[in-house]
RNA sequence: GGAGAGUUGGCAGAGUGGUCGAUUGCGGCAGUCUUGAAAACUGUUGACUGUUACAGGUCCGGGGGUUCGAAUCCCUCACUCUCCGCCA
């Protein structure tokens, strides 16, 4: 949620801004902000009525406590024009406070000065590409069905156990998730992040929080009896540990880590390009997080680019970096870089993370405050990236490592899954 | 699942209808003293909104109600704790 403040006095700069996206946001902001006008006008007139009810109230206090019965009683009769008045004032500011939080709260967050303008996934700028693209000999195959071929995992029982888009992972191919897994966890680690094993499940709050909410309800499952949902991201429950919370300028920037299995219905997003394990409903992630002072938040979110980077050069992984034009871009997000492999069966390329910063975005909806050095409570920064989803990761080591004699496993991960080839 | 007790400012803990946004203690901050620190003493110290500034308004778990007036009374929901039951 943007902050009203800046609207008001970055007007212009606001605008501008969020037109990468789609221009039709610009006009949304003069809604806004004559939306924002009539609101503080109605509150004036409210407050001026309470603080006349406020001020007779006290001395019908002062009269009864000294006896003045009488007196007291003369006054009474003078509050009930100030209570009839006062229904009427608090319902339209009521009705006018809500109107302009639904318009604020759709509003998407206002891209960062480096964003391409763009509407498109075309459009989106290659920033850095590293290793070259994998030829694969002859007969070379694309994951779905190497998984077959090495038993590693079993779609036809997911389906069955759960449904479609639901996995069984089996054999080495289970141990392959679980050496992943521990393998971003101590990248991590040693990158000075804190581990954090969070609920799998979060309430409307902590939806509305990092976003999720209202504007993504259909993606998330969600359990109706105890009105709970499963997170798409840990970056849901780790991010809104920090909800309502003010936290000291010296304990900037905290580094949270967190493995969770993400759940998605992805409705409506099925068809072609996603066999296998392309698109899933559930998967496995991990996810690192920061929040941070405003003036740091830029020089973190290229901290995080190069801990992603890193670990696709340890996995020896081609791969690319893009920078979201601003229609591609999510929408709580002020910067998105998408990293990407190369599939090479599939000849194609995979998003693995995106890491964004989403400068006081979700922090407003969170509430999530620092005191600064003069006392003032100023709202942080939040970020947050993907290191890494798991799926498409197995999916291009599966394919890019295939040889006769099996799938070899990059040198690092060795020590994390206990084998050295899958054959 | 059953029974009972709670939820107040960073923490602890008063407050049961009228200057209570809230006594007090701890903690924090500033000052005095000190070469410095500790101790002691003095002052200060919640959040949001709003104004050029002052004023004003809102917040005592959430929501609703009674009243001229609610932290205090009523309803409702959530959560926490204790005992019992169940259980990895």
């Amino acid at each position: 949620m943007l902050q009203l403040h800046y609207l008001r006095e970055h007007t212009q700069e606001a605008k501008d801004r969020i037109s990468k996206r789609n221009p039709a946001h610009a006009a949304v902001i003069d809604e806004v902000l004559a939306l924002d006008e009539q609101t503080r006008a109605a509150k004036q007139l409210m407050e001026a009525n309470q603080a006349e009810a406020n001020k007779l109230a006290k001395q019908i206090g002062e009269l009864m406590k000294s006896g003045q019965r009488d007196e007291a009683e003369a006054i009474k009769q003078q509050t009930a024009s100030l209570k009839e008045q006062a229904r009427s004032l608090e319902e339209n500011t009521k009705t006018l406070e809500e109107e302009l939080f639904n318009k604020l709260v759709s509003l998407p967050n206002t891209p960062h000065e480096s964003v391409p303008i763009g509407k498109t996934p075309e459009e989106n700028v290659t920033v850095l590409e590293s290793g070259s693209l994998p030829v694969l000999a002859e007969g070379a195959l694309p994951h779905w069905e190497l998984i077959t071929k090495y038993n590693l995992i079993d779609f036809e029982l997911g389906t069955k156990i759960a449904g479609a888009g639901f996995p069984v992972y089996r054999g080495k191919g289970a141990r392959m998730q679980r050496g992943l897994v521990n393998f971003f966890l101590d990248e991590a680690l040693k990158a000075g992040y804190e581990e954090i094993v969070p609920p799998f499940v979060v309430n409307a709050e902590s939806g509305f929080g990092t976003g999720q909410l209202p504007d993504k309800e259909g993606q998330m499952y969600h359990m109706q009896v105890d009105d709970l949902y499963l997170i798409p991201t840990a970056e849901v429950p780790i991010t809104n540990i920090y909800r309502d919370v003010i936290l000291k300028e010296e304990d900037l920037p905290l580094k949270n880590v967190g493995y969770s299995p993400c759940f998605r219905r992805e409705a409506g997003s099925w068809g072609a390009h996603v066999r296998g394990l392309n698109r899933l409903h559930q998967f496995e992630k991990v996810e690192i997080v920061q929040i941070a002072k405003p003036e740091q938040s830029y020089q973190i979110l290229d901290e995080m680019v190069k801990h992603v980077q890193g670990l696709l050069e340890k996995l020896e992984l081609p791969y690319r970096i893009l920078r979201l034009c601003g229609g591609d871009m999510g929408f709580t997000s002020a910067l998105t870089y998408d990293f990407e492999t190369y599939s090479a069966a599939q000849q194609r390329w995979l998003e693995v993370s995106s890491t964004s910063n989403f400068e006081s975005f979700q922090a407003n909806r969170l509430k999530c405050r620092y005191k600064t050095k003069e006392g003032k409570n100023q709202l942080v920064h939040t970020l947050n990236g993907s290191a890494l989803a798991l799926p498409r990761i197995l999916a291009t080591i599966l394919e890019n490592n295939q040889t006769p004699e099996g799938i070899i496993i990059p040198k690092a991960l060795v020590p994390y899954v206990g084998f050295d080839t899958i054959s």
